[in-house]
RNA sequence: GCCCGGGUGGCGGAAUUGGUAGACGCAAGGGACUUAAAAUCCCUCGACUGGAAACGGUCGUGCCGGUUCGAGUCCGGCCCUGGGCACCA
């Protein structure tokens, strides 16, 4: 017998101690069923879960439960990526090491996943700060050192200059360290990185490999990677050849100057001669590294007393340092063609330097441009004033010029990629050691396999100026593995990318002490689908590419991509409200200590906070964040309404891959939908269990019930298994459960129809609210599980209609509708459309030019 | 600045391949039940407009233009807004 209200901690306890009882979270090699890899992006440990690490996992959740309900063995794995600025942070601020911070968080935020409900197999459980698992980390990275994947060399990163620090960027704050507040420097050090442009050309091939990636993504990643077909030219100066790479080879006469980035040699010839470039190169080195503040400068530049000469007309062009070329692409130098690129044509115009023009229009002349209007970028245009190759067209000119370059050695058909080495080396304490030590005699020695992990220590606490290990002797002092003398190890650890790269296959074999992966690694992997926030869309996805390039070409795993199938989800949202205070201070206050203010039509006029009942500024949606205050604790939620009801409404505010906005009222629209549930079920079984369903002895309401029951079948199905529109597919639930309610039907088969009906709400539902969904089914008379019940699908004898609503249109124009059979010819279905009165008023005093008959949705009458 | 998304009622969203715009839910308003409140249930709910009503008409998916029998959906140009830009994760 049911109890008649709904309880969710009692509903939600017994749930989950019948599934620990059954194990039913573990996933086995050797279990029947196809597998089905289904991965999470794993959460940083910050201290407690975010609303947006409950809509991922919730996500993943729902698609977990749903394979297993169609009888796929699945994996769904957690782990903690441990390393990282945060818990440095924390342990400035509270004086602890990172690691007790970490390690308490992880156990905290554990429980809050399992209060969800996630059916997580908690055995295979990873945290990247664990020796066991980052010696991995330094294993590969010594065979890629072998492989010559790894490298050193030198790289620019931001420099506080008071404290002496390395800074992130997310430290430096309007150009500024954000503990010092001093003027931030670039500054160039040695660091290791992974030659990932060698695996550019298959990053970027592959995609084609990967429908079932977004498109978005994909675009954004080929963007990223940014190959390009062009030419290294080179112009020739008193001590060699300056080099440059352009895809615009053909437009090589119109080259007026060529500018050399702050940092090129060239720049530093030209500085050692001249204060005034000095002082120039010496401001291009304050401010920041990254590419949006580079690119957002202004444009600026100096002209040096150095020239090159035209590669073809041995003219001498002047050579500038402009703070618009960057070190890190190409050759660090550029060709500039005023009249035909943007950039170059405004510098051009702000420091008076020639404007050459060289391409025309195919049935026009020449155009000298007098704005950026004019510029004739097109490279379907032909050459001109550029002597033997004039009347060439794009491709014909830079063919031409690669054969007269190539005769002289100064230029030659190149590939250039956007796409940069990634630079590992970090300067900070909490993260993976590199296995490196540097001996004065043999230089940096690879530490030995047999020495590995070397261990960070972990009770450390850094103080805010620069990484602790340098000054930890036990650490700092070793041996040269090679010559045995006294040397110094590496205290730079690894970008945090590095963890978070191959993570997911050690999720496949964590208890592998001999090997980094072994063969159950090509069991489970690829991951079949892989969920995480749209942020990741670029560097960890294309980093977690790239890695399993390189552990495939080393023979240690059979697949070329890791993630066969990705959805990335959007952020999650909510009010931001705020009080401007003296000095321009700002204060956010959380939307709980807020009341909204409405008019009759329920527009929001205003706010005030609940404390004092003054105004507070309402500054609309933004991310939940711990600076804006805006956060929900999702513990509170699950406390006062249950995880099902947190999970409920986060599938049904929004489909997966747009922005969610917060809603404490949708959340009780949730619960609201969940109690209806209950009472309709408990009242069905009140009446006692219910006879079996004849399909032949139904009535015409009765049939319509169980017509609308197995439709919502196959539309919750399509929703749920391919489309992922959990939003759609909820609403189609509840739009299910609506019209069983207002069914009154208390005859044996009406009854048998209420029966059937119910139980696929509760199937279709169970992957989304798996604990109510174990009461309810056993409420509906069942003695097993729910989650061992497969996934229901429709019976195409209930779908089975005689007629069909179409609807009429005039010229595009709604009109009315009728009713036909299935099987009407179209010309009946004609002839009754053009019989109904509305169209008939419509088309009065018209032709009728044609009929547009769209089978089974409508009809539209052409009248003029 | 560059790359990638998004913009539909008071709000979140639906409309799956170019075919009924606003499903489902929230908020709001009205009513029932109740001593009362909460909870629950029922009704209304894009704007303008005709009609006593039943029931109609016109407009309407950020803005301007185009393609089409038909455009929220496709194309061109703008505006606003979110994400990423390599050391936040």
């Amino acid at each position: 017998m049911m109890q008649d209200a709904y309880r969710p901690a009692e509903v939600e306890a017994d749930a989950r101690a019948l599934w620990e009882k059954l194990d039913a979270d573990r996933a086995r090699e050797d279990a029947p069923g196809e597998k089905y890899y289904c991965l999470c992006m794993l959460p940083y440990p910050s201290g407690r879960l975010h609303m947006g690490h409950v809509r991922n996992y919730t996500i993943g959740d729902v698609i977990t439960r749903y394979q297993r309900m169609n009888g796929r063995n699945v994996l769904q794995p957690m782990g903690w990526d441990a390393f990282g600025l945060p818990a440095e942070n924390a342990a400035i601020k509270n004086k602890v090491p990172p690691a007790k911070w970490t390690y308490d968080n992880i156990d905290y935020m554990r429980k809050q996943l399992k209060s969800l409900g996630f059916a997580i197999d908690w055995s295979r459980e990873v945290a990247t700060c664990h020796p066991k698992y980052y010696k991995w980390n330094q294993w590969l990275f010594l065979r890629m050192l072998e492989k010559g994947i790894a490298y050193k060399r030198t790289g620019t990163v931001n420099w506080d200059p008071v404290d002496k620090t390395v800074l992130a960027n997310e430290q430096v704050i309007d150009g500024r360290g954000w503990r010092t507040g001093a003027l931030v420097e670039k500054r160039e050090i040695p660091m290791y990185y992974l030659k990932i442009t060698d695996y550019g050309d298959e990053l970027l091939g592959a995609l084609d490999g990967l429908p079932g990636w977004p498109e978005r993504v994909k675009t954004m990643q080929a963007n990223w990677i940014g190959k390009s077909v062009g030419m290294e030219v080179g112009f020739p100066h008193a001590d060699g050849v300056l080099k440059v790479f352009t895809t615009r080879a053909d437009t090589l006469l119109g080259a007026t100057y060529v500018a050399v980035a702050a940092e090129h040699p060239l720049a530093a010839k030209a500085a050692a001669v001249d204060p005034k470039v000095a002082a120039f190169v010496e401001e291009c080195r304050r401010g920041g590294v990254t590419e949006a503040e580079l690119a957002t400068q202004e444009k600026k530049g100096i002209a040096t007393s150095l020239t090159v000469k035209h590669p073809l007309t041995g003219a001498d062009l002047p050579v500038w340092v402009a703070n618009y070329v960057l070190m890190g692409y190409g050759e660090g130098a550029v060709m500039a063609v005023p009249a035909h690129d943007e950039r170059d044509f405004e510098f051009a115009t702000k420091y008076h330097l020639p404007i050459k023009t060289v391409v025309r229009a195919k049935d026009g002349q020449a155009v000298q441009p007098a704005s950026l209007a004019d510029l004739l970028l097109s490279k379907d245009g032909v050459l001109c004033h550029s002597g033997k190759y004039d009347g060439l067209e794009y491709g014909a000119a830079i063919d031409a010029m690669a054969i007269d370059l190539g005769a002289k050695g100064l230029g030659q058909k190149r590939v250039q990629y956007r796409l940069r080495d990634w630079g590992i080396s970090r300067q900070r304490y909490w993260g993976c050691p590199i296995p490196l030590i540097h001996c004065d005699a043999c230089g940096d020695v690879p530490v030995p396999d047999k020495d590995l992990p070397v261990v960070l220590p972990e009770d450390l606490a850094p103080d805010g100026s620069g990484n602790p290990l340098n000054k930890y002797k036990p650490f700092v002092e070793c041996s040269c593995p090679k010559c045995g003398k006294p040397a110094r190890r590496e205290t730079d650890t690894m970008d945090t990318f590095v963890d978070s790269s191959w993570y997911f296959m050690r999720y496949a074999c964590r208890d592998s002490d001999a090997a980094m992966v072994d063969g159950r690694v090509d069991e489970w992997l690829p991951v079949d689908q892989y969920i995480g926030g749209i942020e990741h869309a670029i560097l960890h996805l294309l980093y977690s590419r790239f890695w399993t390039k390189v552990m495939r070409d080393m023979g240690l795993l059979k697949f070329d991509e890791p993630f066969t199938n990705l959805l990335t989800q959007g952020m999650v949202l909510n009010h931001i409200f705020l009080r401007k205070g003296t000095a321009g201070s700002l204060t956010y206050y959380s939307p709980d200590e807020v009341d909204l203010q409405h008019d009759a039509d329920g527009r929001v006029t205003g706010a005030v906070l609940k404390a004092d009942g003054l105004p507070v500024k309402y500054d609309g949606m933004g991310t939940m964040s711990k600076s804006k205050n805006n956060g929900v604790d999702p513990q509170m939620l699950v406390e006062k309404y249950g995880a099902d009801t947190v999970r409920l409404f986060m599938m049904f505010a929004a489909p997966p891959e747009l922005t969610l906005e917060w809603s404490e009222s949708g959340v009780e629209g949730a619960q609201r939908f969940l109690k209806r549930l209950w009472k309709a079920v408990a009242e069905h079984v009140a009446g006692g269990k219910a006879p079996a369903l004849q399909a032949s002895a139904l009535d015409d309401a009765q049939q319509a019930l169980r017509r609308q029951s197995h439709e919502t079948l196959t539309k919750v199905g399509d929703d749920v298994g391919r489309r992922y529109t959990f939003n759609t597919a909820i609403a189609a639930i509840m739009e299910l459960l609506n019209a069983v309610t207002r069914s009154q039907d208390q005859s044996p088969q009406g009854r048998a129809v209420r029966q059937e009906a119910l139980e696929g709400v509760v199937l279709m539902l169970a992957p989304m609210v798996p604990h109510v969904s174990e009461s309810l089914w056993r409420g509906l008379g069942h003695t097993g599980s729910v989650m061992a019940e497969r996934w229901p699908v429709a019976d195409p004898a209930a779908l089975k209609r005689s007629t069909l609503d179409l609807v009429v249109q005039v010229n595009g124009k709604l009109r009315g509708r009728i009713q036909v059979a299935v099987d009407a010819t179209r010309e009946s279905i004609e002839k009754a459309a053009l019989a109904e009165p509305s169209v008939q008023s419509f088309v009065q005093g018209k032709d009728v030019k044609k009929i547009v008959v769209v089978p089974g949705k409508l009809v539209n009458v052409v009248a003029l």
